[in-house]
DNA sequence: TTATACTGTAGTAATTATTATTACAGTATA
DNA sequence: TATACTGTAATAATAATTACTACAGTATAA
């Protein structure tokens, strides 16, 4: 959300990851990973070489903040365990895990719900 | 969500710590602690001392999901930044994480809805 | 009244996840 | 051809989570 925040208020301008990691600040290459992310969801491009950087490839007005969840959010739940192994001998501890994703799809679908409200546009028109 | 299943499915018996920690497949010590957070929301009661152990304080059907999330989520929000310190001297950075939270507050209001919608009851018959 | 089987809790170790750092090949620009 | 970027890998440092050990306190039952 930051990052895309930086490219919207300066929608023509080509940022670099240095720039963006200055205001995030955090190393740069974790804002080039991040930007890989965003890259293979389509919202922005990037160009090489001197004077490259960043930039938005939609309009911010185009970009609802659940098209950002769930290109961020990658392919597990919000509340998915990062590793949950329960007892397959207890039939609760057999079954736990799927149903729970059941209940943590309900709740992605939900948030997306929630943050199609709300464009990139709105969001950066708040600073 | 386990630990609590396991207690509505036994409603009546005291479960004890190392009986629940073998279904979840975890060290006792971490469910005597998530125990004193359900505690502390008024969702079981615990007994010390021989044949003692934990169980439900009311009945399954009056517990929603949402309650429950709203014990275990803490104080922050499901998508709040665990250590977020962006620069001062940005304006984005500045303003950020207020903004961000105004959006996670948004977030959590939707799951608490979502999960409103079922109770512990419905949830433990699926076992 | 005493052995037993629990909870409650502190302290520390081990593990896992995240973020930072360093390095450098590749690329576009001036 | 020097420069300033991206893209990416490898490793180190840090933070968060979970496990483990230990034991004081407590209720039960023989």
């Amino acid at each position: 959300m930051h990052i895309l925040t930086l490219l919207a208020l300066d929608k023509d301008s080509w940022l670099t990851s240095a720039h963006i990691a200055g205001s995030l600040n955090v190393n740069p290459v974790i804002v080039r990973k991040e930007i890989m992310n965003l890259k293979s969801g389509n919202l922005i491009e990037s160009k090489e070489g001197k004077n490259g950087g960043v930039r938005l490839l939609k309009d911010p007005s185009e970009i609802y903040l659940s098209d950002i969840f769930q290109l961020v959010k990658g392919k597990h739940n919000v509340l998915s365990l990062s590793k949950n192994t329960p007892n397959p001998a207890c039939p609760v501890g057999r079954q736990i895990n799927e149903k729970l994703e059941s209940v943590f799809d309900n709740i992605d679908d939900a948030i997306i719900r929630e943050l199609s409200k709300q464009t990139l546009d709105a969001f950066k028109n708040q600073f």
